[in-house]
DNA sequence: ATTGAAAAGACTGCCAC
DNA sequence: GTGGCAGTCTTTTCAAT
């Protein structure tokens, strides 16, 4: 189920790409629609599906939460039970913001999240290294990344 | 310049988290608050920085972007300068979704949107490929992902 | 924390093109 | 079909108590 999309309709959604927060009014007024007009196109854009939702973007510093390391995991065993049991057990894991399921090398990537590298220590061995089929593990630290609008 | 964060703070958080289009009223009914006072928690919690911003979730399948590919990237060199020449050339490609700069056995991560696979050959071949100082390239399929709220 | 009031923004018909 | 205008209604925002 394809939807119709125009320039205006991926002008607006580079502009809320950058900032969620803008209202109809002022996306109109940057892309020469009335409030309306702008309005409706948002509606149609939320009800089609392509407008998902919207998120919130934290300071995790400023929560404390100072260290996040992605993790490479590779599975020892491949079968859909083995993936089944993976993925229930690391939903329990709280420190887990995010789990890619991925085709290639690794077959799932976490975004971990902790207050620091003590912390994260104590995560990946009481939680991570206990995962049900885990094999390889390879860990990055994140020093800094920038979200951008894609190829919209 | 730490901020105080009690258990309804964090309440909020967790509700925004997962839907950031909820209004102040439907928040504090949620936590036990009266609208202005849990209004005002998230005004306190914006003006500090904890609320960095609101974005957008949108669905790349509708928008014709069906592949997401996760490249692992590792520099020749890994001189001031050859990271600021590799972070300049890699802001130019607009399927670039996400550059994380990280520590550990890659310098980068990107993430990649594109049409399809063919797509994304003629991306990685002619933009990534000759991005200035690549060194060893690893690319993962993404085939699901799951954001969760962390620890909160 | 609650009330109330002003302002901003979201939403709806109706009409023109 | 799409957009604009005018209006209603809801929500936000900020007083006052």
């Amino acid at each position: 189920m394809s939807v119709e999309i125009d320039e205006t309709d991926r002008a607006i959604l580079r502009i809320l790409s950058r900032d969620a927060a803008l209202g109809a009014a002022q996306i109109g007024a940057r892309v020469g629609l009335s409030q309306p007009a702008a309005w409706r196109r948002i509606r149609r854009l939320r009800d089609s599906g392509v407008l998902a939702g919207r998120r919130l973007e934290l300071d995790r510093e400023k929560l404390g939460l100072g260290v996040t390391v992605f993790l490479g995991i590779k599975l020892a065993a491949k079968g859909r039970v083995a993936l089944e049991d993976f993925e229930r057990a690391v939903s329990a894991i709280r420190e887990v913001a995010r789990v890619e399921h991925m085709l290639g090398l690794y077959d799932y990537r976490l975004r971990v999240v902790a207050r620091d590298l003590a912390d994260f220590e104590r995560v990946l061995r009481r939680r991570i290294m206990t995962l049900p089929g885990v094999g390889q593990v390879e860990a990055n630290v994140l020093l800094s990344e920038e979200r951008r609008p894609g190829p919209l």
